[in-house]
Parts: structure tokens; sequence; C-alpha cells
DNA sequence: CGGTGTCATGACATCGGTGTCATGAAGAGA
DNA sequence: TCTCTTCATGACACCGATGTCATGACACCG
């Protein structure tokens, strides 16, 4: 590879005024500009960043850790999407910025981070970014002391930067959309009960619930986790004889995920249960994928991943350029309500069209 | 950030002796080596890879472009989920040999390529990965003369090095699975006609029959892509009446991918048609989040994306190693048959159970 | 005891750029 | 015509590592 001082020769100036032409930092004749130019396009010259950056002590290097790359080996439900639209907001606003993204992969192994940092450091990243595949408190501290870092998607109890879902606003929004339909009875199958995402979105429906002035129903709230196990469908069929089961049968479902509201989709077409007709479904997330190619489209809030990944890299931006101060708490990011086909008005229930459990236990 | 230099002072040595404790590569005594280590570590110094590789020669980064992380705004069928598996097979490899990855991103505009290039160049990367989204032939030229690139899932007329799906072998053991279920009517829903995969698979589809003893009938096949569009919906819908026009009735239908399967799964129901026991469905891909949600659950071909990138990586270290000629036509990698609950034997049709098209034109 | 080989270590140059300062030429003003 | 600026350019040092070669200490051997 052509150096600078192979342009100079070429031209027949120093290697100082080739840099002087390459940065536009101080004048140089016309003339002497053309014969550079032509110089380094003759010898395909391209300046060295490393070469740059050690005189300049700066890299221009942001480090991003995620699981995303390497998760395939989990359950599908964990595929690296979420992260891949978070990394996609990320670079948006990295290129802009003229900063270059150097993205590493834990393979899914936490201890891997601290190699990964290592390599960071050798490469001397000016800020780091740390994805999570989903919204959960961090149970590591990151190496690399003294670099600024922001947490996506989650966060920790260090006051580390983060910028993490409105899970709680998100629900209360969809659920408010479900109500505004006349729903009365809603019934809610959450992810698993552990997660953070599922306390705060359980708040947000409960909140919901209240200021429409109906009384929350614990039968009416189902965990019905995916985990890519083989048991899966057992789970949500399971779960769906408790809810068909209560008193006064729901006319509309939440469903923790856009995933879960697929697997809904089948196990009710299977018991003879129409969607929307008999009941309204609605998701979460907004995975294109699945809401809009499901049959009936699926009304779902949207997880703002991209608008999230912007956001974390606009404030690592900021810390970087002393433009703003770390924020104290967690920067949370709402999404949009997706109005499709799943949810429709309830229909007048008689005892004639009542939920009938047709094989109630058969899967 | 701690230098060599400061290391050396800390410890009372010469840098040339800390570099000797980092490398390992001469004696240094177990006296000094420790005192080194110890000023290391109570400095926490990371060697700078910038100023070793401006002495090496050597930058230890691979580049690998891709549409993946960008491609939100296209149609949800192009989500960037091959590339991501394909850049986590690619990760295993590069990691593996102690190189680094940069990944960067076309942000789905090709004419962004030269820019990220150069930008590789300047990193002094030593090869180049290409990942397209789907398997087609490469309508731009890379930049980047005299760097060694593969290119994956793509191809062009320049010989450059390529790894790309066994799309018509793959369609073949498809059909053959089938066909080995005792169907003699399989219908086939394609996607784009122009498109690569549905060419070659197409082929595969044939030659299956062929080896089968049974004719082709081109009724069965039906071009039904999806783009994302609102009318999708309506274009299966179409095809399907199509399909079942024929004179003698499918007992099977491969669909062009997992997507278009799980479109397929919810009109077939909307239709009265039962998956599996009035009509079994194959997919493509094996998209996970897809093919084991469904319910029930999708037969569907692999398609190796994670395989692929490892392959494409492995070849372009050979070619930097000097350890492999180039590969002359492009190398297709083969992926397994994934049988699950919607393939099973046709039953025996009868006039009462030839399937009527309810609601044929509705949708 | 002196010569020789081995071992541990350091001095110095170098990689490819850029910051600092110096220098020579041209133009302006007296 | 002579000095003073201004402008274009170059010489040189430096960033942080490592390769080359030199050197001093020590053990070994005849």
């Amino acid at each position: 590879m052509a150096t600078i001082y192979d342009v100079a020769k070429r031209a027949g100036v120093s290697p100082k005024t080739v840099s002087r032409v390459l940065n536009g930092d101080a004048p140089v004749s016309p003339k002497t500009k053309e014969a550079v130019q032509k110089a380094m396009d003759a010898l395909g010259y391209v300046p060295s960043h490393a070469a740059r950056s050690i005189k300049s002590n700066k890299s221009g290097l942001i480090g991003l850790i995620t699981g995303a790359i390497s998760s395939a080996d989990e359950a599908a439900s964990h595929a690296g999407l979420p992260e891949l639209f978070i990394v996609q907001g990320v670079q948006a606003i990295i290129e802009r910025s003229r900063k270059t993204l150097l993205i590493s992969d834990t393979g899914g192994r936490l201890d891997r981070v601290p190699d990964l940092v290592r390599t960071f450091q050798e490469h001397r990243v000016e800020g780091i970014l740390y994805v999570a595949d989903h919204h959960k408190p961090l149970d590591l501290t990151l190496p690399g002391q003294g670099i600024p870092k922001v947490l996506v998607n989650c966060f920790d109890d260090q006051g580390t930067p983060a910028v993490i879902p409105d899970d709680e606003g998100g629900q209360y929004a969809l659920t408010k959309a479900v109500l505004a339909e006349g729903h009365r009875r809603v019934a809610y199958l959450t992810l698993a009960p552990t997660q953070e995402a599922t306390k705060l979105r359980l708040k947000g429906y409960r909140r919901a619930l209240d200021e429409a002035g109906i009384a929350f129903d614990a039968d009416l709230v189902q965990a019905a986790d995916l985990f890519g196990s083989s048991g899966e469908h057992q789970l949500i069929w399971d779960a769906l004889d408790k809810i068909f089961r209560a008193d006064i049968q729901p006319t509309a479902i939440c469903c923790g995920n856009d995933r879960l509201a697929m697997a809904v989709y089948g196990i009710l077409r299977r018991r003879g249960i129409s969607v929307p007709e008999d009941v309204s479904i609605v998701g979460y997330d907004d995975h294109r994928l699945i809401s809009e190619t499901l049959y009936p489209a699926l009304t779902t809030a949207e997880l703002p991943y991209s608008a999230m990944g912007a956001r974390a890299a606009q404030t690592l931006l900021d810390l970087l350029s002393d433009e703003a101060e770390a924020p104290k708490t967690p920067i949370r990011v709402s999404g949009q309500i997706i109005n499709r086909a799943s949810l429709i008005a309830p229909r007048v229930r008689n005892k004639d069209n009542i939920i009938n459990l047709k094989g109630r236990t058969e899967i």
C-alpha cells in the first residue's frame, strides 16, 4: 500500500504538503494541489488510519458489544432481532458523526466480555455501547475503566447511563386501545413473570384498567412464556384453558409478544375460535415479520429498538463531546401502537356464542 | 492511556524489555518479568493496536459489508435475518483466527459501498467479505483493488470467490421428502420467478418429480411472492385458488419460504382447510422463529446461512495465508431437511373430501 | 586465567502520518 | 530600492510500538 512518502516523491513535494492537501488545514497552491491529487490517484493512495490515530491519540472508533450475532443456539425467541434493530439505530447516528463502529459479539457467553473490552481498548475506542437482548438488569460490571459507556436495553445499579424501552407506558397505551374498542374483559398472556418487561407491562395493564374503572381479575392474567422448548404449545394451550374458564369470558387477549400471539392464533383456530370475530388479539414488539404476515394482521405495540439505539448512540456522542452530563436515571423510549386487523369491537355475547372449549386438553 | 514508555519507566527497564514481556519473543528474567507485569497492572496498560499495526504493516482486520443492519425500511421479508446468521458464521471463524471483524453497513444503498470500502482501506483490512440479503447476482464491482474478497449469498461474472446456498439440491431433497410420504400431487407456491433461488429450486423440484416418474403439471406451480405489500394476502389467496382448481387437487404444498407458509396457514384455515390433515405444507429457510412457533410446526429445508458465513470466512482466511487457491466457481453449501408436524402422509381422497373452496374470492 | 559462548538487556532506527517552526519568495508600503 | 508581511513549502521531531544490533555480565572450558 502506497504511503504519503510515495505520493510526495511522485508529486515532487514534501510529505507535509501532501498532508495539507489531504486535510486542507493550510493553504496549498492550486498547481501543487493538482499535482498531489494526480499522484494520489495514480498510486491509489489511502491514508493510514493507524498512523493518524497514533499521532492524534484519537481513534474515531466506538465499540459495541452484543450477543445478537451469535445467539442462534438459543431459543428462537431470542433470535437476535432486537439487538439487530438496536444496532441499526446506533449505526445511523454513529455514521453521521463520522466515527466507525466496531461491533463485537459475546457469542452468548458473558465471560467473554472482558476479552472484547480489551480488544476495544487496544483499538482505543472512545466509547462503548452495551446492547442486551431483552430489557433486564445487567449482571456484570463492564471493565474498561475510564471509557464512557451507555447501556442499551438494560441497566445497572451503578449509575451507568442507560436507554430502556418504556414497557409500562407501552402496555398502558395498548390496553387503552383495546378498551377504546369497547372491550371490558381483557385477558393477558404474559411472558415470564420474572422478566423486567413483564413486571412493568403488568403495571401498565392495571393502570389502564383502573382508569377505565375495571376491576383487575387475576384469573385473566396467565404466564405463558415461550422458551422455544417443545412443550411451549402445551403451555399456551393450558393458559388459554384457564382464561376461558373465567366466570365471564374475555373478548380480547393481550399477548406478551408477537411470537406468542402467533402461537395463540394457531391454537385458537384449532379450537374453533375465530380471530378477531370471537376474540381480539394484540401482541407486543411489532415484529413485522410476524405482525404483518399473520392472517389477520396483528395489532401490536412497537418496541422502539431502532429509536433506542439511536438515542443511546446520541447520548454517548454527547458524553464524548462534553455536550451533556450523564443521565442519572435510565432514559425511557416510547413506541407507537400499530393498529391492524386483529383488534375489533367485541360482539355481544349470549349463551349461544359462549366459547366452547373444544378439545380442551388435547394437543 | 498509559504507553509502553510509562510501563518501562515504572518498572525501571527499557521499553523494548516491556515489549518482550508482552510478546514473549525473547527471554526475560523472571524478576524483570514480574516487575514489568506489576507495572502494567498498576497502570492498566493495554498495548496500542495502531502503533503495532503501523510497524508490522498488518492490521489483523477483516472487513464485512452487509445491508442487514439497516434494512428495516424494506419489506419485512428482507428483515436482515439471513445476513445476520451469515455474519454469525463469519464471526465464529474470524474470531478463532484472532483477527477482528469490522462490520459496515450499506443502509440498503449500494452507492455507499465505495465509501465503506475506503474506510476499510484506511484501516488496512486484510480481506473483505460482501454479504447479500438473498441469493442473487452481484450488480456492482467492488472497489478495493488488490484486497482479497469473498462474496456470500451472491456471485459475479468476474470470478470473485463466492459462497452460495445449494437451492437446487435443497428443493430437490425437500420435494423428495414430500414424495417419500406418499404424495403424488405436490403444488409449489414460488417466490418471485426472477429470483435466482426460484429458478434453481424449481429445477430441484422438477428433478425430484422426474425421478419419481411424476409428470410436471404447470397448473400446480404458482408465483406468490411476498413483498410486504398490503396486497400480499390477496396474491396468495388467488394462487391457492388456482392450485385447488386443478383437475386433481394437490395433497401437499411447497412454499417458497417459511414466511409464505405462515401466510398460507392463516388463509387455508380461514377457508376451512386443515394442515396437515387436508394438505401437508412445507416451507423453506428453517426460519425458526416461524417454523417452530407455527402450529402445527413446519417441515422445511434449512437455508444454511451460518454455515455459508463460516465457509466464506474460512475461504478468505485460506486465501490470506496462501493455503489455497481462489475457487473458480461458487462454493455451494447444502442444508438439512427439518421434519416437523406439517408434513404427513396424504389421506385417500374421495368425492366427500375434495376440498371445497369456501369463500373463494372473498378476503 | 583468558577466551568464548550464552543470556538478559538497552540504544537506536523505523513504520506513516501530523504539529511546530523555519525559510525563501513574492507582494505591499515607504 | 529596501524593509515588512504574507504565503507556500519544507525540515524535523514525535506519537507508540517493534526489529536490529550492540553491549555487559556471567558461566564454561581448555
